[in-house]
DNA sequence: CTCGTGCATTGATGGATGTCGATACAAGGA
DNA sequence: TCCTTGTATCGACATCCATCAATGCACGAG
């Protein structure tokens, strides 16, 4: 099923006197992360890259308190309430909001650090 | 259309007796990134937020002379080559990557500090 | 206990996205 | 020149995802 690496199909000439006429260049050796790994990672980077989650993440880290409730979250989004409770959700799932109750209301702050570690994340793939 | 400020229908007996009774939480007066700006970011993180991507991030990088050609990429992914193409595409677009035609091959090559920078947007939102 | 309010959940829908097969392009060799 | 090989692009398809309207749930007030 696989023909890929069929590089040189039948070649006698080249035995080793060629240096490296056919092959593109060397595979590198290094460490690379495993399929399970970059999914671990990509749900993680995949909460992030959304603008409205990035606003959200933006106006509760800006608030005094660092308690943020949904009524103040809708307004400046422009978003329907049930979309916002689905956004933080993902962010609450994904490891960098906690949520509170406090009477009817549901207060939100930022994990921290969570966004430094994800960011680190990043960097050393 | 909207009646979501309407948190106290003629309440008369609050005055300024009550603390807070009724408010859910300060606003918070912070700076908060724009809607433009969210996107910007967004479209950044969104090129990081695949398995795939990260893998071939994470190759390249492993690479030994920092130059990977798309023919050591398919393989390890199990990808076919024309989405090979694409996601490398959109790594260069996303600046992260950049590409360089050698002979019939193509290498490619990571950007020095552009994983960095991608970091510091998601610390610093 | 009943009502009202803030929030979460469900179902549906339009748009974005990952993947592949087919094809076109670029460059080197016969 | 034609042919071969590596890569990019196109068209199509399946799936995921953001959003909303409707509904359900939890809690406080009366």
């Amino acid at each position: 099923m696989f023909v890929n690496q069929v590089h040189n199909g039948g070649m006698e000439t080249l035995d080793n006197a060629a240096p490296a006429a056919d092959t593109c260049c060397t595979p590198g050796a290094g460490p690379v992360i495993d399929e399970q790994e970059a999914q671990r990672k990509a749900r993680i980077l995949k909460a992030f890259a959304d603008p409205k989650r990035l606003q959200l993440l933006s106006i509760i880290k800006a608030g005094d308190s660092a308690e943020t409730c949904v009524c103040n979250l809708t307004e400046p989004l422009e978003l329907g309430q049930p979309t916002v409770s689905h956004h933080l959700k993902i962010l609450v799932d994904a490891g960098f909001l906690t949520r509170r109750r406090r009477g009817t209301w549901a207060y939100y702050s930022l994990v921290p650090g969570a966004l430094e570690s994800a960011a680190a994340e990043l960097v050393d793939l």
